[in-house]
DNA sequence: CCGACTATAAACCGATCTGTTTCCGACTGC
DNA sequence: GCAGTCGGAAACAGATCGGTTTATAGTCGG
């Protein structure tokens, strides 16, 4: 009974965490409301983490992988490293398409901290860290003339084109491949590699 | 004597919110500190404005043109259409280097709103549309290839190297002009306009 | 059946939230 | 001097905040 409906109690409090956090806001979200959605106690919670701020670093760290690995495709995939950056950027344009995009949950709970020492802020850095690292990697394989630098201008890319979809509240039309693809071009990558 | 220190309670009362929603984030911000920063009583304040949010979005629509000023190069200077694009890339390098920056407040704020119903998120996706309306001046002014598009892009470039300054609570060592100055090689917009 | 453990619901704490109201002193025009 | 008005200080209202505690219901091993 317990394995079809409720996973276990401190994961349900991560996944009601993560997701209410992302939806409406940190400070927004009351330990009460979180509890309920959670369908866990206040005491239970706070057995398992002593403070809010703890629980949001630990859903940010432990939901947010999940909440990204869409944007990386599948490693076995036969697909050039070129094609692995863009579809970054597909599935971003497929995310920001839907109303309830509330832009990348790392830079927005970073933002709304607002302090670069809070546990959450840093597991953000980290997060923020890896998306560049790969596209480093990537850009690597692909043969750029400065993988390093154009791993950075794509994950500005990545959250250029997030606010963007979070300020308009529409979709990107393709804007952040658009933009993507430039830089790529710009180091030399370019679609059909040539022989 | 009110002329030297007091410029106008509601004055006050507007550019307080402005810094304070901005520096420590709306939900965070109660109305008794807000008025006590500016000085004023609460009861001035609900005659000025009805709620919070009506102050959060008349402070975004009056202080917010002031706060972003410094982006846009003196329309007296002699520069290119070039240089004052870069300009704003330039003035986003000097403010990201400064530990009290938190981004773009048009972003901040309607990021943390989560309603793109809200009057401020309203302001705020004005004021984007108006730095890519500058952009796209420019850029047509300076010849690019894509005038629409490449504005679109500077204002992703724009909004994702303040996001990375915020989660990496850093500078951005140039990073912003650097990918600037690419997307407008990309459409044919160099340094040293050769005849 | 029993004692230890667990997790729940709910009350509770002081503080703070948005928003309203009351009171009172300081101006104003007359 | 004196009604009238203004705005500030502060109490107030009801709700919610993060966090603690109590009491109770269920679930184990022995």
């Amino acid at each position: 009974m317990t394995s079809t409906a409720k996973p276990a109690p401190r994961e349900r409090l991560l996944r009601a965490a993560a997701d209410l956090f992302y939806r409406e806001g940190i400070t927004a979200t009351g330990v009460d409301k979180l509890c309920q959605a959670a369908g866990i106690s206040k005491k239970s919670m706070y057995q398992f983490f002593a403070t809010k701020d703890e629980l949001l670093a630990e859903s940010l760290n432990t939901c947010g992988p999940a909440s990204v690995a869409g944007y990386f495709a599948d490693p076995a995939a036969d697909l050039t490293p070129r094609e692995r950056i863009l579809h970054v950027f597909e599935h971003l344009e497929k995310l920001a398409a839907e109303p309830d995009f509330f832009g990348c949950p790392f830079v927005s709970a970073a933002a709304e901290l607002r302090d670069p020492t809070h546990p959450a802020s840093l597991v953000a850095g980290r997060f923020k860290q890896m998306m560049t690292d790969y596209f480093e990697e990537q850009a690597r394989l692909a043969g750029a003339t400065d993988p390093e630098t154009l791993a950075k201008q794509l994950t500005i890319v990545y959250d250029g084109a997030a606010a963007r979809s979070v300020v308009r509240a529409a979709g990107l039309d393709g804007l952040s491949l658009l933009t993507a693809s430039a830089l790529l071009a710009a180091a030399g990558v370019h679609p059909a590699s040539p022989e």
